[in-house]
Order: structure tokens, then C-alpha cells, then sequence
DNA sequence: AGTACCGGGTTCTGCCATAAGG
DNA sequence: CCTTATGGCAGAACCCGGTACT
């Protein structure tokens, strides 16, 4: 292979460097000489090659790549002559990032490795005016290396910057919206702006005051809605709206309180546990209005898988409640089967009255649940 | 002292399809 | 044709405790 011959006449003409020494050597010396030495050569081929650049394999195999993953992720990445590890290994390098994290970003997201030393910079100082903390940043590409190297687009980054403050996103509360959604940042500023647009029109069309409050409360409440589909969230919207024959005020208040977050549900997901809950409590004889105002105060609900649900009402009404009691507290079903069912059983063998005391005491803590079963306990029912 | 109300924390990436660009 | 950039999707609860009220 031509390359690696280039590789190993460099090698020669450095002979204190062997590869060993740049497993540790984070310079990015390697890939610096190789470039000058194809832009400078006039036999470096006019376009890329088709086949894998083993050299660069040679490379990200030392920094301790998983070349399999890469290649199954992004194989054309290997088979670039120009790419810049040895710069962004150093880069991450100098902003805390261990030798593993950068192996491990490299390996789930090989393009970085095709990004500039300057691309890297710029952007990393876009992201810092909102963290202010390397530290954390490290955190996040750990976490999503895509999040940050899948676009080169750092004007469009800034963008997005500028359109979430001016939406009135605050200094403060920018940097929780990025960190939990960091692919916001780089979404095409249209595609947020999209979103934006719909949460406005859906004020809008609601007879909302402050569209832009509107939008904000929901982007606030709920920081995953910028990384939904408009497709999705109007799906979501639409059905809402005619399953819970919402009035526009009704409406208004579900989805900038606890309701925002229903609009992430797949749309089939939402209208399966809808469905499903709807089934469900009317086969208990609750009413129409009975259920709306459930899922208007415990939109919670929403959330919860079909088989989930039902286990959790089948426990509750097998362990003596009435379903009344728990459409005055339907709080209880945050908590797990396997809890419920230990609390009910714990008040049973009290013979704790749920219809006199609500059920209430099954909404709480483990600590504060302990503390007042030890008084009854001790008390007496 | 005890309870009700309410909001917060956790974490949501990694893969695929397609458009865009060269 | 190739690679890269971008959009979109699936998956699916549980628990804690501050504070105001009684």
C-alpha cells in the first residue's frame, strides 16, 4: 500500500519516533507530517481513495479505537487521507477529556476526527459561553459525541444560540437545555424555529396571550421538545385536543403545566395508553368527565405503558380501594406495582380504612410512608 | 405534629433514511 | 457516484422532600 510505504519513509526520516511513542504522544504530530507531506508530494493521489487508509487505521487503533464500531458506524471515515485525530485528541486532551473518553468518542462518532483544529475551537468556545465549564462539556460529548460533531456548522450553531436567548431564554436556563438536550444545538436554526413557530401557532389558535411566554413555558418544561418532530407534536396536539374535547383555557394550562411533556410521547404510544387508560377506568365504572379530569390533573398518566397501568389499578382495587379514591388521589399511581402492593399490604394487616381516610398515605415517601406506619403501629388503627 | 400541595430529580441516545453537496 | 449533513424515530416511571397550611 502506497500510503503506508509514505508512512514508514517518514518514519525513517525520524528515527527517534516509533509508533509505539504515539500512543502517547498527543501531539498530533502524525497526521500534521502526513498531511504536509500529501499536499506537498506531487504523486499524492487527486482524490480520495476508495480503499480504508491504514495508516489513520494504525493511528486510532494506538489511541485505543474500537476500529469495528467505527467502521460500522461511518466507514467512509476510514477511508479519508486528511483527517485530524492526532488534533482532536489533543484538543479534547487539553479540555480534561481522558485518554478513554476520546477513544470512545472517536470510536461512536468517527467523524469528529475529520473536523479541524479551528472548526474545534470555535465551536467548543460557542458551547463554553453557555457551560462556562469545560468539565461539563467533556461530560456531554462523553455522553453524545454526536450531539457536538455532527454538524460543522458553527455560524448555524451561533444562531441557535441567539434565537434561543432571544426567545427569552435566560443565561440561567440555557445551559439545563443543553446539557439534557444537546442535538438542539445543532439543529438547523429552521428546525427550531419551526418548533417554535407551531408552539406559537398552537397559542395562537388557542387564544393565548403571550404566544412567546406560551412557547417558552413548554421549551422550559419540557427540553426535550425542541429534539421532537413538528410532525409529532402536532400529532400529539391534534389528539389531545379531540380525545379530551379540551376547552382552548383547558387546554392553554395542560401544556404549559404538567401536560408539556405529553407532547413527547410516540404518537402511537400516546394514543395506546390513552386508549388503554380510557378502557380501563370505564370497564371501572368511572364517567366520562370523571376520566378527562383525571388526565387533566394526573397527566402523569399518560406515561404509563398499558400493561403498567393496568397492573397498578388491578392492584389497587384487588387490595380494597375504591376506584373513587384513587381519581381524588391519582398520584398514588406514580409509584411501582411492587410498592403499592407493599403499602396495601402493610395497612391491611392494620386494617387501615381507606374509605374513611383516603389513600392518601400511599402517596408518599419511604421515609415519611415508615414514620407513620410505626405510629399506627403503636396508636392502633 | 401531621398533612397537602407541588415541583424536582433522574437523563434522552444511537441508529437509520434521505437530502444536500461535491 | 461518493460522502456528509440533517431530520426523525423508538423506548416508556418512580420516588423524594421543601414549604405552607391546619
Amino acid at each position: 500500500m502506497v500510503l503506508r510505504q509514505k508512512l514508514l519513509c517518514l518514519l525513517r526520516l525520524h528515527p527517534g519516533r516509533h509508533l509505539q511513542s504515539f500512543s502517547v504522544c498527543t501531539q498530533g504530530h502524525v497526521s500534521c507530517i502526513i498531511s504536509r507531506f500529501l499536499s506537498g508530494s506531487p504523486t499524492a493521489p487527486p482524490r480520495p481513495i476508495r480503499s480504508e487508509n491504514i495508516p489513520l487505521q494504525e493511528s486510532l487503533s494506538i489511541m485505543g479505537v474500537d476500529l469495528e464500531m467505527a467502521r460500522q458506524k461511518q466507514p467512509a471515515v476510514l477511508r479519508n487521507v486528511l483527517t485530524n485525530e492526532h488534533g482532536l485528541a489533543k484538543f479534547l486532551s487539553s479540555k480534561g477529556a481522558s485518554r478513554e473518553v476520546i477513544a470512545s468518542i472517536i470510536s461512536r462518532f468517527p467523524r469528529a476526527i475529520t473536523r479541524s483544529c479551528d472548526h474545534l475551537e470555535e465551536r467548543w468556545n460557542l458551547w463554553y459561553n453557555v457551560f462556562q465549564d469545560n468539565a461539563e462539556i467533556v461530560k456531554i460529548l462523553d455522553r453524545s459525541p454526536e450531539s457536538f460533531f455532527r454538524s460543522n456548522n458553527n455560524e448555524n450553531l451561533r444562531k441557535n444560540i441567539l434565537f434561543l436567548t432571544g426567545l427569552g431564554i435566560t443565561h440561567r436556563d440555557l445551559p439545563k437545555l443543553l446539557m439534557k438536550a444537546p442535538r438542539v444545538f445543532s439543529n438547523s436554526l429552521n428546525l427550531n424555529r419551526a418548533m417554535v413557530d407551531l408552539l406559537q401557532n398552537v397559542s395562537m389558535s388557542l387564544g393565548g396571550t403571550d404566544h412567546e411566554a406560551f412557547a417558552r413555558a413548554i421549551i422550559f418544561r419540557n427540553v426535550y421538545i425542541l429534539i421532537r418532530s413538528t410532525k409529532r407534536v402536532s400529532a400529539n396536539l391534534e389528539f389531545l385536543l379531540t380525545a379530551l374535547k379540551l376547552t382552548n383555557s383547558e387546554a392553554l394550562n395542560l401544556l404549559q403545566g404538567k401536560g408539556a411533556d405529553i407532547l413527547d410521547l410516540s404518537h402511537g404510544g400516546l394514543k395506546r395508553n390513552f386508549e388503554n387508560l380510557h378502557e380501563k377506568l370505564m370497564s371501572l365504572g368511572c364517567s366520562k368527565l370523571e376520566i378527562k379530569s383525571l388526565m387533566l390533573n394526573g397527566s402523569q398518566l399518560l406515561f404509563i405503558s398499558p400493561k403498567t397501568l393496568n397492573e397498578k389499578l388491578d392492584c389497587l382495587v384487588q387490595g380494597g380501594i375504591d376506584i373513587k379514591r384513587i381519581l381524588e388521589k391519582p398520584k398514588v399511581l406514580d409509584y411501582s406495582t411492587a410498592t403499592l402492593k407493599q403499602r396495601l399490604d402493610d395497612l391491611n394487616s392494620l386494617e387501615y380504612d381507606f374509605e374513611t381516610h383516603g389513600i392518601a398515605i400511599l402517596d408518599k415517601s419511604k421515609k415519611r410512608f415508615e414514620e407513620k406506619l410505626e405510629r399506627l403501629q403503636t396508636l392502633g388503627p
